[in-house]
DNA sequence: GATGAATGAGTGTTCATTCAT
DNA sequence: TATGAATGAACACTCATTCAT
């Protein structure tokens, strides 16, 4: 563990700690005294800046989110091919997915809401609606803790679908009703290859050129 | 919560007690209290008939697992066409997945043991190995518990693999070195869809359908 | 660990399988699984034949303190000088102890009562009293329970008593109105010795020789 | 049972109950829940002070051991005949094992590693070696236990050691190349005396003069 | 006679959160 | 602003004993 620089603020010492220590343990396996240890702090403080354990998880993911999104907004505003942004879209995302694996486990599992008996469902214009499969219903403070780390997710997927219905407007990809499940389908693909790592010191740029030509030609000879 | 037929021997309703509480729960929230009271016996009991908690869900994945893999090698040992094949194993897939959300999560999370700092790896021959980034090594007990779990998870990659392939040497797929990969990548895919998408509504037929047709000839227009 | 002959009874079995489990862990750490397990047996077998664990376990002690204890009278009455009977007395002793360390430790401390508040007094006469210092006194049953391990080691130090009190008679050692303590210590120091195995590989023939000439002549020089 | 003052510290009323508590129900018996009770705080704060049971536990040892073993230094070095030092010496020891009785016997058993197979050895350089004679060997971690425990009974019997030695140097004893065994003889002699036969009338005055008597003159008439 | 399935009270340990200073 | 002492609910696991067959 690096210990901080004295020239920081508290609050962001903390924040840099937590990055250590949620990215390696995950979230239950994390704990609050790693984290000040680490910050050379007090726990008090972190209650001073943040509510909790999870705003201070959720304070480090979106720090984190912010600007890979941003990545991926520019390669989907950027003037090439969409070959190319999609390219680029995959190599981002299979950096950021491979730099930040336990973390968006914990997005994945811990906060997906699903060990509760809670599930998000969206409809097409992109609203959530949290429903309960069995057990207490979410409070409105659990749903929009839901609410907001699923935002995170889907926000990623959301400029796949983007940059795929921009195929389609382009005429270079077939039209689909869904594009959204298409998009899912192809981010949960590449999240699981790094999940499972299926390929031990993975080439993004390799991957991201044969996951395109298939994603594009398909797999038969 | 529903209560056990009282025909049934002490080790099955501590079993059908542990499907709904890990069904439910996960692995870390789900605790032997709660199995035992819908069980109706006592925590010796279970310790009795389980060596502990990791070995009673283990039982539990095994019996949920054991008729699924059947069926997948029943659809790869099937004769029809290619196609065919691959339809047939992702409706398996997405309902075995819809089915059993919460203990595939704890699967992938859980026990990757990823939070720990460890890591699997498969060489060509399919051999694993555990390497550790960080943190203590694992010990020999809690490298076999990871390898299970691996194992299981593989198993159905590895089916559809044999699956791809096979349609390799029909000739109705391109080659590809790393038929791993592309297994890997259709599976998490799914996977997925089903973790982060699934509506109740889900036709599983349909999906297989566009689904096998986009893998095939891909989405260019 | 050895399994039993086939043509023993099983109440001899049970015995023999306590012997091998409560002379390596003791009372506390022996479980009646284990027991079990050697004798080939099953649990209502032992509650058969012995009333619960410490009945078992007293059985063993008494099993294995009768010869013991009539070893130590032949040396008593044996026809030979005191320096002879104290010295084969010692070499008996220490061999004893050797063989069955666990079990003595488990006599001493186990049954002692001390970690229960309780207390054995004795007065000149040889009859004891169970005083309770603090907590609960004990049950008639509990005291019997203490009165009868006590008996055991008390039957060790008796017959060094008289040896020593012979000796005194006969003109060899000189008169002390509490012989009681010096067989008491006497026994305790060998005893210790073995416990703490001052001396590896203990030549118990060797040890003897100069106890005794020690504890006749004395130290100074 | 005494509750505590409401001045102390709650690191020092949790060390006073488990002095209370362990003083007289040994370690096995004793719980976290009637130190506590005692101490009148909360089991995190146990945990806070005290890495865990056998910490404080050790901790309390500690305390306990610090200035009987000054005092013994004290004796050691003090400018006296042999038998003034060695009446000092066992007139110390009798009223600090008839005062931690309990206690001793948990160094005695519950630390002495017998009962899971294990055995000290130390050399001649009083270096220490643990041997396992059947079962598990010790980790690294029980193997220190097992060492610091040790330590501290062997810490009484080498300043007894000294005195002898001492002893042997001016010419009052004489010399014997196993001077260890001796002091443990003598050591475990006093030691057993008070385990069993203590009642609250010695007078540890005079038990001293005639055990230093006979250590020196022998029983021989 | 022999069995072994069933039990449940009991215990050490963890960790997020609070709050007085 | 910053602290860290104090808390207690929660949980996995053990094992002597019982009793119906």
């Amino acid at each position: 563990m690096v210990n901080m620089e004295q020239t920081l603020s508290k609050e962001e010492r903390i924040l840099l700690a937590a990055e250590q220590v949620f990215s390696r343990k995950g979230y239950t396996l994390a704990t609050l005294d790693e984290i000040i240890k680490i910050a050379d702090t007090g726990k008090g403080t972190v209650y001073k800046y943040y509510k909790n354990k999870e705003n201070l998880f959720y304070t480090l993911v979106q720090k984190k989110n912010e600007p890979f999104l941003e990545k991926l907004k520019v390669i989907e505003d950027s003037e090439q091919s969409f070959s190319g942004k999609l390219r680029d879209y995959i190599i981002e995302m299979l950096k950021f997915t491979s730099d930040n694996l336990v973390i968006l486990q914990v997005l994945f599992f811990d906060f997906s809401g699903a060990n509760r008996g809670w599930q998000i469902l969206t409809d097409k214009d992109g609203n959530f609606k949290v429903i309960s499969r069995w057990g207490n219903k979410p409070t409105a403070e659990e749903e929009e803790i839901l609410r907001k780390y699923f935002e995170i997710l889907h926000s990623h997927i959301i400029v796949l679908r983007y940059i795929l219905e921009e195929g389609v407007s382009r005429g270079e990809l077939k039209a689909h009703e869904q594009m959204n499940m298409w998009a899912g389908h192809l981010y949960g693909g590449l999240e699981m290859l790094v999940f499972h790592d299926m390929d031990e010191g993975m080439d993004f740029g390799h991957v991201a050129d044969v996951v395109v030509d298939r994603f594009m030609n398909g797999h038969k000879s």
